[in-house]
DNA sequence: TAATTTAGTGTAAGCGCTTACATTTTTTTA
DNA sequence: TAAAAAAATGTAAGCGCTTACACTAAATTA
């Protein structure tokens, strides 16, 4: 086993040289400052590479030049709208400044997701985009001391050292909640994402029981549920809550997906929605305008978020510009699952 | 501008030799085949790893070994839950097996599809998947030349040197318009994504066509319009398709985001689905079973093709396996969207 | 005990590129 | 036309790693 495939070798930048009669220097010099050849070899040069079909080696060249060009991103998962979303418009804005992205997925694991950091910077990494806040610290710090641009995205911080592009979580879903309680519902109950090494889980339940606390209903009164990220899983999840009595008025969802379970339980059990019970979700991405009733939702501007991370990060690696924390409106949509306690 | 980043120099294996007090070769020894080094040194150097926060170059160890552990792989977008649903699964299976993946996306575009290709090549990618076969069949050759292991997804194909795990797009199509025409619909239109650079999409519409001449209908009077991959221009499309007279009774979409599109379209123009008339999708994404009615549709196995994508590739590459012809099978998933012909 | 193996390490030669510096050629200027 | 400046090219030293080969020390065998 473990035999070496018969890949032929590829041509060298020497090959590339011999072919167009000039130094190595020279061949090199055309690919990456054609301003300081001539034009003739330059095309007899240009001529050999089309020729030989030659595309330099990224180790080699890595390794001599110190800079990869490359922007790492670990993200949770892609199997996520909003993250495929996101990464889809940063990897746009790199392309389209001649860089290239790596991707890796940790699973929500954080030791896998210490591994992969550890990847992409040994793969040459000149900055990386981490989502959320929720890790060792020790690697924040690690980080610092390589010098290492980073960029939190879907979260924001205010460690001086790192950039963010993200928006407040808490914020976000206390005003959803406010809106909640101004049509009267009193008996809230939350259906989360697993909060465990999850920040953004964490404070939209975080949100929630602030403006409880704010109304003066004692939040530790708000059951919360934790499932996983799908319909399925929400499904089950919103009976048991549901079950409870008084039976919530309202269920708040840590995001869309959630939501989307809940509605169809709901359904499923033969309450009407908002009529017998509210649903709210998170995130507002397509589902939500497509199950219907239509979820009311917190906007977040994915895309915006993961082209502006990339700008942030070119911008650091390429002007040495310092750590930027830029927080993104997010604004609540009201569509149908959100109505007035009954 | 272009400024290089303070970026400290990270330990090398030089470092971590010194700290250990043994040679280089033995700390590379340590990381690559522990089992030729005695304890004692070997604890000693992973001591000096740790507390160096050592981690190897990639690009010099690609440039020493000669291969790179890293598989490539090349989709039009992340922003598609099927091929992110597939990704999610490739990676998962290479990271089991120690490997790493790197993406890249073309926009649907044969240019950039080239150029990430080379691109993931010269970072010395060891296999790369790629989806569909529309491309220049030089590409291909160039592969083959390069004894690059190939696995073609979503689709399959002939060509002996190519692994592919697929399905076949027109059978499947054929078969849910034979079911559709078996309901008694004659007018049919169908509801397309762009077909130029697009065997899957193409392949579908060939499929509807089969069935239609089966049935002694010609192929050629069935309307087809191409759109966006998306739910808002899906609507638009739906109308003009719609507009036709006589209005078709069926309007097969070529995915289930644009049968999403078209369901609501239907709705917002008073048309009960499938009353009036009928839509179907293609895929089986969760917004199948979201919308209402719940798409009847062709349930496609993305994660298990990833995943079978992975395995065909390491095989090659690790075992030297010959290319593998995979087609999956699909099936028809009946749900609501679909009945008899008013 | 001496002669072989075997296990554990070290030495050093690249891998394919970039780039500081040296050299040659061309252009400009006096 | 000669000298100086500028432009184009070449030379060669690494970048950080792996690995063939050489070597030493320990374990085995006769």
């Amino acid at each position: 086993m473990d035999v070496t495939p018969p890949k032929n070798d590829l041509p060298t930048l020497e090959d590339v040289a011999k072919a167009a009669r000039v130094s190595t220097a020279t061949v090199s010099r055309c690919l990456n400052s054609p301003d300081r050849v001539s034009e003739s070899t330059k095309q007899r040069v240009m001529e050999a590479v089309r020729e030989l079909k030659y595309s330099p080696n990224f180790g080699a060249r890595a390794l001599a030049a110190k800079r990869t060009n490359t922007y790492g991103a670990v993200i949770p998962t892609m199997d996520n709208a909003i993250f495929a979303r996101g990464l889809q418009a940063f990897q746009q804005v790199l392309v389209d400044n001649g860089a290239t992205m790596l991707v890796a997925s940790s699973a929500y694991d954080p030791e896998i997701e210490e591994n992969q950091i550890k990847t992409l910077i040994s793969r040459g990494a000149d900055a990386l985009l981490l989502i959320g806040t929720d890790r060792d610290p020790g690697i924040h710090e690690f980080l610092e001391e390589r010098g290492l641009p980073v960029v939190i995205a879907w979260a924001c911080t205010t460690e001086a050292t790192l950039s963010c592009v993200g928006f407040d979580n808490v914020e976000a879903t206390r005003q959803l909640a406010l809106k909640a309680l101004d049509l009267g519902h009193h008996d809230i109950a939350f259906l989360s994402a697993f909060t465990r090494t999850n920040d953004r889980a964490r404070n939209r339940v975080i949100g929630a029981r602030k403006a409880l606390q704010e109304r003066g209903i004692d939040p530790s009164s708000m059951p919360v549920v934790e499932t996983k990220y799908s319909i399925r899983s929400a499904r089950e999840a919103f009976g048991t809550l549901v079950r409870r009595s008084p039976r919530p008025t309202l269920v708040m969802c840590g995001n869309d997906v959630l939501a989307a379970g809940a509605v169809q339980a709901a359904r499923d059990m033969g309450l009407d929605v908002p009529g017998d019970i509210s649903i709210t979700g998170f995130d507002d991405i397509e589902l939500a305008t497509v199950i219907s009733p239509a979820l009311t939702t917190v906007h977040v501007p994915h895309r915006k978020m993961g082209r502006l991370a990339a700008e942030v990060l070119l911008d650091q690696v390429r002007h040495n510009a310092s750590p930027r924390h830029v927080t993104l409106d997010t604004h609540i949509v009201e569509r149908a699952s959100l109505g007035p306690a009954p």
